[in-house]
DNA sequence: AACGTTTTCGACAACGGTTTCGAAACGCTA
DNA sequence: TAGCGTTTCGAAACCGTTGTCGAAAACGTT
């Protein structure tokens, strides 16, 4: 059912039927009535792809997302809720989990589906630092650093303060950091946090004790498991997300440590699952939704080209990130 | 960056630089490298929207889902999972939540993305019994009752007994069922469910004590609470989804009693959110991400037009449930 | 050198809409 | 009724790409 079926069936042209499904002026009420009956009756849509084309304009907000893991998850339900009212509509697309191996899909999506399909995106953890493409973007929790783009991330620095200072708090001197792989910024910065917090309360940081978990169970149980081995084992660790940290517990249960009892693990993120885990972990929360939520709004003034955010080009927005204390983490 | 700007630069024609992109046999060797060379040099990714417009082939799989709730969240995990691989890409749609007021939404989505953005289409929750479309479709546990089209679904019935059969087995015979709104095919079957192990064990239903709770904390918590203030009060309530369930115990916390002390409650769907409960819910859990998968298997062999699944017109796919206890239910 | 075959390439017409613009019909005043 | 402005509508161009098809070029053969 395309619109020159619509047309013939009402005895008008293409260009009458797209101007009453557009509203626009220049077409008499007897008429628009007519072609709106004809419309409803053979429950004809037009195709967004084919509107698109032409006109430039969609009202859909792309979130490019490398796949569809727990955190991403938590972000789109975020820039879901707070999409509803904008007018716009929201489309995820997913790169399919092929990120790692295929640097650079976030341009290449945005140039696929920019201009036409979106009239912005949000871009979640991209590794691209600019994307000088044709639509609007805001990233959020960027990997690869500071870029030129508007971003909304949460204060990772901070977060693993908190995080540190917990263990600390608790007696222990003696914590292993396990981190995302090299050249991610989160894990960069929740490093800086732990050596800043460890510093300040004048205990040593063993380079042994810090290693590369890669944020995937795959790639963090190695390394868990050789902190666990050493011969001067660490009575805490803090891996840098969540799905690392329960990995490690893992590791731990393995080897017949108990946790928090022989080892104090914290987590962050906060994902949904970390309170599934087994003892409930102990982590730094990040609000996953409320970055959304400013994804969005940033984004839509952004399309509006609200001037505010015109002068300084990037905007960047940074949330507050806080401890979540359960059942992971124990007095030494 | 259109094709056009390509073939300037190149000097050729866009019929060749698309072929070119494409892989299509025509183009001498030299031709294919100078061309490729440009492409990367500026850049290049051809449009999806325009591709498809034309090509009828986008090899994108469309996930439609009413909202970005729990339950679809889930489910879009699980096809995602299972999509890596097939070749085709997910692109996963909202309607932004306007569902209830907007019957037919999936209808109008799938005409607006069909046969020319998507390939074909998942749909989540479905309200439309019928969807002639122009792509194939799998429905997952569609809302309106048994349809025409091929249909991954939960046993509902057999989650509702066992989790009546739970209840009864601790003691409790007045029990309460807060279902979801009339029509709901899911609500509809766990009603039946729960009424079957009402009988099978000689257990009244009191008619008092069945409402509807419409599957939403806001619309759950009136009806929660007649049941909880009613002058002969259940001691047990089997909420037909989780969010209902939670809902139900807030409420019951409210009135100042004590779950599962002084009334137990068991949900339906396993959401990550019913292990967050206080208590803990316990419930009966769909393989949501299995739906996921099974969706995707189906739907790719519709597109494939497998002939096996051709003859009978319409697949169906029933996963088991099963009960998961936790720690809001006691025995009487 | 003449001729048939095969390769290589580009002009052109779609795809399903939107937008522009001019012509026709209409309404109003003088 | 002539003159003029205003509505109303459709023809045609266009959006960025792909598929078809014919012409030109290259190649091979005698």
């Amino acid at each position: 059912m395309t619109i020159t079926d619509v047309a013939r069936l009402a005895g008008v042209s293409a260009a009458t039927v797209s101007k009453v499904v557009n509203g626009r002026y220049g077409v008499s009420a007897r008429t628009v009535e007519h072609v709106r009956g004809v419309i409803e009756e053979v429950g004809y849509e037009s195709s967004l792809v084919a509107r698109s084309l032409r006109s430039h304009r969609t009202n859909v907000i792309g979130i490019l997302v490398a796949e569809f893991e727990p955190f991403s998850t938590e972000i789109i339900k975020g820039t879901a809720a707070a999409i509803s009212g904008t007018g716009y509509e929201l489309l995820a697309y997913s790169g399919g989990g092929r990120a790692e191996e295929d640097a650079g899909w976030e341009r290449r999506s945005l140039s696929r589906l920019g201009g036409t399909l979106i009239d912005g995106a949000i871009l979640v953890t991209p590794t691209v630092v600019g994307a000088a493409g044709a639509v609007p973007v805001v990233a959020i929790d960027p990997h690869a650093g500071p870029s030129d783009l508007p971003t909304v991330d949460a204060d990772n620095v901070r977060g693993a303060v908190l995080a540190t200072e917990h263990l600390l708090g608790l007696g222990h001197r003696r914590i292993a950091f396990l981190g995302g792989r090299p050249g991610l910024e989160s894990s960069r910065l929740r490093e800086e946090g732990f050596r800043t917090a460890m510093a300040a309360a004048g205990a040593p940081v063993d380079p042994d004790l810090v290693r590369v978990g890669g944020y995937r169970p795959q790639t963090a149980t190695g390394p868990a498991h050789e902190l666990l081995a050493h011969p001067d084992r660490p009575s805490a660790v803090f891996a840098a997300n969540d799905v690392s940290a329960i990995a490690t517990m893992g590791v731990a249960r393995e080897l017949g440590l108990s946790v928090p009892g022989d080892l104090s693990v914290v987590g962050f993120d906060n994902v949904p699952e970390s309170v599934l885990a087994e003892p409930p972990l102990t982590t730094v929360s990040q609000p996953m939704q409320a970055m959304g939520t400013s994804a969005v709004q940033l984004l839509v003034q952004l399309m509006n080209g609200s001037p505010e955010t015109a002068p300084d080009g990037g905007t960047h927005v940074r949330l507050p990130t806080e401890l979540v204390v359960r059942g992971s983490t124990r007095a030494l």
